[in-house]
DNA sequence: TTGAAAGCGATACCAG
DNA sequence: CTGGTATCGCTTTCAA
């Protein structure tokens, strides 16, 4: 059956880049006439190793020519450990404040050499997530609010990581804990508006689902504040909608309020509108405090009252992160880093 | 020599948590009895191989008592491939507009089992962020802004990246491209003042300098709108600051402008409120326009006059990415996905 | 049904 | 100064 043997072209539309197979070192050693090890010596600069100058040049301008780039998995497989340090991706839009944070936190802590990934987590729960994250075999995670349990730092240590730094309200069982106790903010508010003379206090909560990591320890903090005080304090829920605000403006005056606290700057401002609207006064008719202390508030008329959030430096989180990956004997400690003020201004 | 024998224990100091060495699957293996690669048919429930009820229980409580996590860049390596989606974690704060959508896309790729990474680049430029991110050897990548040129497209598709999708201002060679051309919020912006009898028009710039790739092209937008027009523009840089507005505002009637196009909302918040802090009336004395459609602007009085931006939906860039990934060969396509639309309100 | 062994890509030791 | 080679952890044929 000689017909048989017309072989029939592995691309039979050639004119297509063809999928070429990715250049390894091998090939680059190949096309340059040595062998892969010293591709290795070469590419890494080896001091240990001297390797004459025309053979760097020959190496180098192969890798150069096969466009070749080194395989990361490999190199960290071998090397048995990596410098990537792992945190969460966002899940919600993050106000300047935090995402200022971040992004000093992940330049300096590219300024020690470390690669900071951030992994989106959509869909997994729980010790899901603290295994999924461990597969990629970290050097160190930072992960804020609620997202590792005892459990699952304890999967994350076991599987390599030699730091595990949560940034949560209250401390987690074997991981460094930087503590963001959102309590005081509500705590704070509330202390202002008692110092006001206020005492029939609505504290807005948001409806969209996201916040509740936030917004029910601050909540927590206003009950906190109002303990042994003959104030009362209101829950108001609220969507971030227009509409959502002109309708809680509208039962306003059957509330009976003499202030609120807005959970953030921006809610405030979506209330403060529609309360105005509304034909009340602040502060004559009610005080309003807000949090975060965003641009927004100063821009605000009157000039919103808010609670100022101070993070940490993102640089002193990047040195905890290296200290712990450097001494792994260290005791995890824990430490409380957001320091709250209230700056007063015309709203209260 | 019996007395050699005495063996000397590997940790000297068991009190701190002895780095004991991360289980891989051999250990699962031996603890329970059977081969590694009775244990990879296990845990991966591969349909090929049928394994006894009771070797599977083995297998299973063995991993769980050892805490194994399989290594994703042994796997990876092993499998010629992975699944791994690469975008740059973006350096400056970004809008809700963004960051919704990316959400978007986030919970769409994972859907489609992508595991999406987000990979600080900071300090790197040019090719050598190119190069940073085919070293992880991503399936593909989605880049926004003017990360990407011709030359780093190609390294990583000689990396095997099998889809590379830009999201910038004009294509890129060899990339699917979604143009997101911001020239056009300018000229919707201007060409609406016009229409309202506006010429002596101002353009704020904002002096950070992260926003400079969406400045540039809306003022040269702007540039097209009045051409062959009598109407005038004027550059007004502004830094996000009270003072800032401040000065520029002081100043404002010597500028003898009728309208300005502030960038964006929040930019035109700030102006607006310094203008009025003036004595400046808006509309009477001024138009105001901004761009994003923020709620803000829907709370400012008078109502501010937005351009409002609609990016695609994370779901179709999704699946996007998922084609040009199963069918490498197809020409990456390049299309416009902004659409723009004025929302008139009350400060034009 | 299970096990032995090859091999993915890069590196580092030890010979030559 | 350079080259073989074992090795990292895992998957997947091929044999038993």
């Amino acid at each position: 059956m000689p017909f048989v043997m017309v072989q029939i072209p592995k691309q039979s539309a050639p004119s297509l880049p063809a999928q070429r197979p990715v250049p390894t070192s091998a090939d680059v050693a190949r096309l340059a006439g040595v062998s892969r090890a010293t591709v290795s010596y070469v590419l890494n600069n080896t001091s240990a190793v001297r390797i004459s100058e025309p053979t760097r040049r020959r190496v180098h301008a192969a890798a150069k020519e096969l466009g070749y780039v080194p395989h990361a998995a490999a190199r960290s497989l071998r090397a048995g450990h990596s410098r990537m340090v792992l945190m969460p991706a966002p899940t919600v839009p993050v106000n300047p404040l935090y995402s200022g944070f971040f992004n000093e936190l992940q330049w300096a802590l590219s300024r020690l050499d470390y690669t900071v990934v951030q992994y989106g987590s959509v869909g997994l729960s729980g010790d899901d997530i603290a295994r999924a994250w461990a597969e990629l075999r970290p050097v160190a995670v930072v992960a804020p609010g609620a997202w590792l349990g005892p459990e699952g730092v304890a999967v994350l240590k076991r599987s390599g990581a030699r730091a595990v730094v949560t940034l949560s309200p209250e401390a987690v069982e074997g991981a460094h804990t930087l503590i963001l106790d959102h309590r005081g903010v509500g705590e704070n508010a509330i202390a202002h508006l008692l110092t006001r003379g206020r005492r029939r206090i609505g504290v807005v909560m948001p409806q969209e689902s996201g916040l509740s990591a936030f917004s029910k320890p601050r909540l927590e903090g206003c009950h906190r504040a109002v303990q042994g005080t003959d104030a009362s304090l209101t829950e108001l829920p609220l969507a971030y909608e227009e509409e959502a605000a002109a309708a809680l403006a509208a039962r306003w005056r059957s509330l009976d309020l003499d202030a609120v606290f807005a959970y953030n700057d921006e809610y405030a401002m979506l209330l403060m509108r529609a309360l105005q609207d509304e034909g009340l006064r602040i502060p004559e008719d009610l005080s309003v405090v807000g949090a975060d202390d965003l641009m927004l508030g100063r821009l605000l008329r009157p000039r919103l009252t808010t609670v100022h959030i101070q993070l940490p430096a993102g640089r002193d989180l990047a040195e905890l992160v290296d200290r712990a990956v450097r001494e792994p004997g260290v005791i995890p400690e824990t430490r409380g880093v957001l320091s709250l003020r209230v700056v007063h201004r015309e709203s209260s």
